[in-house]
DNA sequence: CGCCAGGTTGAAAATTGTCAACACGTGTGG
DNA sequence: CCACACGTGTTGACAATTTTCAACCTGGCG
């Protein structure tokens, strides 16, 4: 059932992809694993790995530093794409663990090219969901190097609120989130403790609550301002200029 | 003359172009601008904006907050890319600033679209180099989430000089280098007040020299060791398993 | 029941930021 | 030629943020 995969359904809000192109993503989704919570998916200086769809569960990105820290680079959900891009390339620069069970397809990195290749638009709709990746990481950047403790955490659980809305999974005011604290830190470039007081003093002020798996914004404007949150960036969709890129002009197949 | 531009001989580290695929770079460079330093490249929210080539001169890509802060996201010199990615999207979510005076080609979005799909090749080693900008990212986030102030600033200076070094701008212990103690501590997160007492402790404990606009090692292991620095991320050659990934299999040009 | 991961709290220390003053070189206008 | 402004770098004193360490709590689960 392709129109209800998340992974369909964010690459939507992109293009309205054509009944071949859908058959094209049927084929590369059609193995599917179930993995554990704490599996590892792809690893540091691995060579030739797997790029992946995350079609159900949550996991993150992360970069391991020799004395043992780590960064988060990225919490993914449903329907996002992982490594793609990397893929490509000899060798994986970061490691990707589930936080709680999940589903994903694997898919070789010669898979990937071929599929490309053959369906430009799809291509072009891969290219725009990276592409949004790399957006993240950017505002991501600037949360840990210019905003403060509180401006972080707001700022990541606006975002990821955001995206989960997108695929269904929050309500207005909010989401269920499997993060433990420790994650957060990770993410964010501070300590437990920290991170700890920070959320109990966003409590307090009545902003929002995170306990018991939930996220609840009791005043998500607060904490919209609070974070200088635009989420902008979530949301360049269509192309500049250009109805479809990849794919010649002529193509009778488009929009 | 194609064999001597840096961004030429950026890209060859990862393919060697064709004489053909040389002639569609050197058109998409025909036009160049001289720029003064403190010109405004690209801005944030932008639409339809142009991708960049950098011939010569330093620049920096930067996100600004709405109350003033910035945090510089990457600097850039002479053969880097800049915008490729974005500029095929409605909005720009980065601005971009010169800091020396500067030789640039600017590349309409729909420019940017026939080069890739006329020249897959050339599209790879392109790819090939937006890819390492964003492993340049990922590091970037890892210095300022985890990183303290010292491990940064060398990771920072150490990072450039690789890159310097490939494009023959860096002897084997130094390089020059025109950013101010502001651009650092703007791109690294801290104040310029640390950075400066920093940059004094590394150059006490005899590990570095940063002065008269000349970056000096002297202790070159030892601020590698300080910095966790492993330059592997900027060397990811090669495809996965794929010679030629975007171009037929069949190409006669390709190898 | 007891273990264990995750969460919570306090006290003290380390890192980093802020404010304010001053040094130094360069270029400009009087 | 001098005076001055200006951008950049430097330093000290002090304050804020954040970390570290250590203890303790809580709930789920074998």
């Amino acid at each position: 059932m392709h129109a209800e995969s998340a992974f369909v359904r964010r690459l939507n809000r992109f293009v309205q992809l054509s009944r071949d192109e859908l058959d094209g993503l049927a084929r590369l989704q059609s193995q599917r694993r179930t993995l554990k919570n704490g599996a590892e998916l792809s690893w540091q200086g691995q060579t030739g790995h797997r790029a992946l769809i995350l079609h159900a569960g949550w996991a993150y990105t992360y970069k391991l530093l020799p004395d043992g820290r780590q960064q988060i680079l990225n919490f993914c959900v449903s329907g996002d794409l992982i490594g793609w891009r990397s893929s490509l390339f000899r060798s994986s620069d970061q490691a990707c663990t589930t936080i709680t069970s999940a589903v994903v397809s694997e898919i070789r990195p010669e898979r990937v090219r071929d599929t490309l290749l053959r369906w430009p638009r799809l291509a072009a709709a891969i290219l725009w969901s990276v592409s949004q990746d790399e957006a993240m990481l950017v505002e991501h950047l600037v949360d840990v190097g210019r905003r403060n403790a509180s401006e972080r955490l707001a700022h990541l659980l606006l975002e990821l609120h955001e995206r989960l809305g997108v695929i269904g999974l929050a309500t207005e005011r909010g989401f269920r989130c499997p993060l433990t604290q420790d994650h957060l830190a990770d993410a964010l470039g501070l300590s437990v403790v920290h991170v700890n007081r920070v959320l109990r003093r966003m409590r307090e002020r009545g902003l929002m609550a995170y306990r018991a798996g939930r996220v609840h914004f009791d005043d998500p404007a607060g904490l919209r301002q609070l974070a200088g949150f635009d989420e902008g960036y979530l949301d360049r969709a269509g192309w500049a200029g250009v109805v479809n890129p990849l794919s010649p002009p002529d193509d009778p197949s488009a929009i």
